[in-house]
DNA sequence: TACCTTTGTTTAAACGTTTAAGCAAATATA
DNA sequence: TATATTTGCTTAAACGTTTAAACAAAGGTA
């Protein structure tokens, strides 16, 4: 029942040639007469040929798929990196096959795992929240295949990587929040182990000393970044024995927790407290009042992720000269904290 | 410098046996002793092999790839039905490919080339919105290998398809809206062309007939449903003589750039005009008001289509028994729309 | 004429597996 | 003891390509 499918014997059969001269034939080959190429493809085209990718991959050792990790997909950052990503890739002739870690550890382990076992070319990979333990990623590079790390990257494992200045970026919402007369500004932040949460975090603190605003304890806390953390977080800022008048949150979801919970408490936003997200997710710009939040160049990280790659492929002799691209991030500035054009 | 790889024939050399009783050992074949087992397993390990997919693959016949296309993964309905495709597959040892549309019917018949060439042993894909010419699909079909629709699907093409009731969930809109005492209802539907869009005005004519309601022709348009879409319908319903007092958007998008331009004229919603989207992203939960919408099940649609698929495998004999699986939609009641309880 | 080049092709090996078929040794059956 | 069965492996071919090497024929050069 099965229909078999059409074989580049098929073709040299029908023409009286070798398999090997219809290869050539269909890839162009300048040891191959016009006539003959002519006459193959005329053949391909009738016996609705196509190619096995698992044949000329096995063979020619190049598979032309690059795998890309991603958390998840169902963020407009990561998805949009993907788009730039393939686009990029499309036009080199490679594809892209796409996994999300779920930002569980267990799943990156595997995805790089079926990744390899695909044999992927190269990976462009943003780590799980989760992720410490490197070793899955050092396995992608002691096989000797490309790694490129953007957003989500680690120092430690040396490879290169794209994303945004998040130090600099934190100096920036507090810069934004001084100039909008706040004094006792508190974040939300990630966990630190996470590189990019880390530098959020020592902008803050670094931004605060530098405007000569009280370093308090209290007003700095770590989560996972959801929805719920972003309300826990909160309620416990709103419980404090004096509340901040503005809170930096290091996630859009989770500012639109934090959000949630003002308006429940009926506070007033950016008058009583301004608000800040990370990100620039659309429904930043959706929610009353809407979300500053900072702009993180998802199609810039994702042409230069593919690009970062296709260094690897042009040339043969690998060597290792770094790509650490940092990108300056944009602050949006929205309702939730611009108090002077709100007067 | 490039690192080479460990292949079978390493392992078979290290332990003086032939290649055939490594690939036996590792896939625990009864007739290899349990000794030669362990000592292939350790070997393994300590050379950190590392299968080749492309390999097994070219010489099985079967890739366990398959496949998924959808017009675009930065929306909770894809994201998730992505997700719990790979749940199931992943199980029975399928790994999955997922490539975007972007809605474009040219990038759509790119991706089914790319995946035909990959050898994936399976398509699971939802349709772009401009699709109609099926000819790629037919495509996929004459070359045997299974195909899987959900959400936006296409009956000529006679294969198996997941989605919800798309003409009831109509039903249920116009209803919850009658009941609470619109008189005036409009439709901002998607192309007539997409089935489901068709299947959705089919409903939303039926269900003013059946409640006696006028059926006025200038209180239903087409579009492409983005959130400027949104914006130029309602405000084209605006600007009528009797305008609407309930507007039903047939995607959560629309229905956000409708919310928007309301918010900006300041309508009352839901007192002046109700309004119902569909698809219950979560930004419906977010804003204000919070946007009633129609949930569609992605968990069990996921579900269903990656059992869809391993129905085909399972089976050898492709006794061509068709799958048509409608799933009820159920409406989320939310502030946009409910009369009753903003009293 | 003898030799070199170019053109257009074929041959054959290779990529890393899987698997049908074969076979020797060990074990069971009669 | 002779024969059948089971166990545990080997051999070799195959999957559909690519590609290095070989080579015949045609054309060019000295």
């Amino acid at each position: 029942m099965k229909k078999k499918k059409t074989t580049i014997k098929d073709i040299a059969n029908v023409l009286h040639i070798s398999a090997a001269a219809v290869s050539k034939a269909l890839h162009d080959d300048s040891r191959i007469s016009d006539k003959t190429k002519i006459a193959v493809r005329q053949v391909a085209e009738n016996l609705q040929y196509q190619p096995n990718h698992l044949a000329s991959a096995l063979r020619s050792g190049k598979s032309h798929l690059v795998g890309v990790i991603v958390p998840r997909t169902n963020s407009n950052f990561f998805s949009s990196v993907i788009q730039n990503i393939e686009e990029v890739l499309n036009k080199k002739g490679y594809n892209i096959i796409i996994t999300q870690s779920n930002e569980s550890y267990q799943k990156e382990c595997d995805s790089i795992d079926t990744l390899l076992y695909t044999q992927v070319d190269g990976i462009i990979a943003s780590m799980a929240n989760e992720t410490v333990d490197l070793s899955a990623y050092e396995k992608i590079k002691s096989k000797g295949i490309p790694l490129i790390l953007f957003d989500r990257g680690e120092n430690d494992l040396n490879v290169d990587y794209i994303g945004i200045d998040d130090y600099n970026s934190s100096h920036l919402i507090v810069e934004h929040l001084v100039n909008n007369g706040c004094k006792r500004i508190a974040h939300i932040g990630g966990y630190k182990r996470t590189r990019i949460f880390n530098n959020r975090i020592r902008g803050y603190t670094d931004a605060l000393k530098k405007h000569q605003l009280p370093l308090d304890e209290e007003l700095l806390t770590e989560s996972g970044l959801t929805i719920e953390d972003g309300r826990v977080k909160m309620l416990e800022l709103l419980s404090l024995a004096t509340p901040p008048d503005a809170v930096y949150v290091a996630g859009d979801h989770a500012a639109l927790g934090a959000l949630q919970v003002l308006k429940e408490k009926n506070i007033k936003i950016p008058e009583e407290i301004a608000l800040v997200g990370f990100g620039n997710e659309p429904f930043t710009d959706m929610v009353t009042p809407r979300i500053t939040s900072v702009h993180q160049h998802s199609v810039e990280i994702g042409k230069q992720a593919a690009n970062a790659f296709l260094k690897y492929v042009d040339r043969d002799t690998i060597d290792q000269q770094l790509n650490k691209i940092i990108l300056d991030a944009k602050l949006i500035v929205r309702d939730s904290s611009n108090k002077k054009t709100s007067l």
